[in-house]
DNA sequence: CCTCCATGCCTCAGAGTTACAGGTATTTGA
DNA sequence: TCAAATACCTGTAACTCTGAGGCATGGAGG
């Protein structure tokens, strides 16, 4: 019954490009980026802070996000910026993922497609 | 150093999804939809035996799929069938997929929208 | 004749990511 | 005064794919 609780389809890897992305248009906290998702896929993803705060973890470990601490009204944020080094990965998920967004979109529209062999000559 | 060994990004539930949408469009066996599969995305993709095998036992025991064994030369082959209940779940799995890449080319391509709010008039 | 490769089925351990529930603390509004 | 929003954090469980391996038959080439 359960629909499936967790690793749902599709998802791999998503947060992690779109963190990237995101934040590759502005600086961004942890709990903005939560909120920003929701927003900037129109509602049609939304991941919890529990997914969102080891990925910024582990993404500032590998040295694609710097971190810097802010104060804000007694309240601490830590907001993330992409490296250069984030830039290249980020380039690389795009490719990845329209890579795997084609291939997906030719099986389900492109009907029964011929073998090709496109012969030597 | 080493790319990522396993649950490569953007993958998790995309066999199950290319699986059914296959087998809609005529029954296969196991080893042909392995090879299948590389085909009909044009070498984008490719699962090995140890993701389908588990894969449509899964789905068959699921009621999803149907097995028919056939001799063929000695060999014999596991041949695979959709079920009512089957087409039922690829329209729902081809769905989300559409949700999630709808929602992933908003983020990439769809630049930095303003916040809609519709107001209520 | 014998060997290698393709066919065709199968299983298992390992790796990696997300979900969910829970924890802490401050500020704001009712 | 109390609840909710803000803002951070962690750990466990769950799930799927990878890669390597095993078994057996048939055909091609030396």
């Amino acid at each position: 019954m359960a629909k499936r609780r967790t690793n749902p389809d599709y998802l791999n890897g998503v947060p992690e490009l779109l963190v990237l992305r995101l934040l590759e248009q502005r600086p961004m906290y942890g709990y903005e980026l939560v909120q920003e998702i929701v927003r900037s896929t129109g509602e049609r993803l939304e991941f919890g802070e529990g997914c969102i705060y080891p990925l910024l973890h582990r993404l500032e470990s590998e040295g694609t996000l710097t971190a810097k601490r802010q104060q804000v009204g007694g309240r601490e944020r830590v907001v993330y910026r992409v490296t250069r080094k984030g830039k290249g990965k980020l380039a690389e998920a795009a490719a990845q993922w329209m890579r795997v967004a084609e291939a997906v979109t030719l099986v389900l529209h492109g009907g029964n497609n011929e073998q090709r062999q496109p012969a030597i000559a």
